[in-house]
DNA sequence: AATTATTTTTAGATTTGTCTAAATTTTATT
DNA sequence: AATAAAATTTAGACAAATCTAAAAATAATT
């Protein structure tokens, strides 16, 4: 079934208020989609007119069997495009999000089969985002907080959830990135700060910074 | 100056008609856009308030200086797309166009250039049409047809410029293609039709036919 | 439990791009 | 030059997606 842009950000929207929050409303959903709560309600009717939403008035909604397939479809479309502009066209990592919304809406699934061949089938874009496969299937991967990890041991970052502006240029001050190698040096317990090691500097960040970076053994 | 994905497809509808058949108007452009007369006049309206347009109602209309740039522009998007199809993704020639349709109106200019470079600034694209530069500025490309040159010599096809489904055809099924190499073998003047060799097979063309291919000397 | 505050929905207007049908202008033909 | 034909434009309607302002339902507070 073939969606139009505004349907499709909506489904992408609501998906990932589902994954942050467990649930998503009304009122978050405009702040998310940028637009204003009627908005929202109409296009509320429109989706669960099509099968993609549980709604009731007033209640709540989420996502359907279908709904939910359809979401994954279009941020697999997203984030093959992402790693398209990262790997190919050498965009910054945090400079590709606008773009890769645009591109997410074209074509059909042929397009996206060859261009996901072509980057040979990626398991994770540039943020370290797991991308689904064509049936919808997000591929596991181990998702483990610096905190978690044993001291001195190599690591590598997966991913950063919290995406904000703010943190994102914290990140960059401190040179961290999805690759970066990170050894831990220590665990302060009275506020779970860290100090760790990047790019051969030592350097010490918050308990909730940590929370929001992932990573993986690394070498 | 930013347009809309409507305004683009017009613009870029003008300047194509205008390539063909030396100017534009509505009913043609209707045809072309396959849409309606009036809603050609609306858009005159909009685009000549742009001062991308001369329009004089009941008179005619041309694109302006800053028209043909924008048109040249949006000609370069479509194209590099399309090299990007067939050269990276391994799309047919011939089924390219309407995905690059849409990949056309998307991203700034930032996007256009580092796609640009990352296929070496292609001259032309896979239908052999030449691709303008990052100022709209389209490289001269000595354009010959298969008529104008002599027999017996090794020639390449570079550009067929009737692209109807009924040539496309035609073309297939002789399996002629940008790149093809051909021998012109016979010149008949009766009726200007072509004997010539393509992948190692005699055939015949039209002379009709043979004026929308054009070619360069190979090896 | 009654009242206030918040959230969500409805009703009606707006914008962009499109359409049909009728009116107007230009072009072609007798 | 008058009339018919073709091309173009206007007027008004429509669909998708949005908005504001007001109404309705739910949740929170006293």
């Amino acid at each position: 079934m073939k969606f139009s842009v505004s349907e499709e950000n909506y489904i992408k929207g609501i998906y990932h208020l589902q994954q942050q929050n467990g649930s998503a409303n009304t009122n978050a959903l405009a702040g998310h989609l940028q637009t204003k709560a009627a908005s929202v309600t109409d296009m509320l009717k429109k989706l669960s007119a099509k099968k993609l939403l549980h709604y009731q008035p007033y209640k709540g909604f989420a996502l359907t069997e279908k709904g939910n397939k359809a979401a994954l479809i279009i941020v697999r479309r997203h984030r093959l495009w992402e790693f398209f502009l990262v790997e190919k066209l050498g965009f910054d990592w945090d400079k590709v999000h606008a773009i890769a919304e645009e591109l997410e809406h074209v074509g059909g699934d042929e397009l996206i089969e060859r261009l996901g061949n072509y980057l040979g089938n990626p398991l994770t874009d540039p943020h370290g985002d797991p991308i689904p496969d064509s049936q919808g299937r997000m591929p596991v991967i181990a998702q483990v907080t610096l905190c978690d990890l044993p001291l001195n041991k190599l690591l590598a970052v997966s991913a950063v959830t919290n995406q904000s502006p703010e943190m994102l240029e914290m990140l960059n001050h401190y040179g961290i990135a999805i690759g970066s190698r990170i050894k831990v040096k220590k665990h302060f317990a009275f506020d779970g700060s860290l100090e760790i090691i990047v790019n051969k500097q030592a350097c010490v960040i918050s308990g909730q910074a940590a929370k929001n970076i992932f990573v993986h053994y690394a070498e």
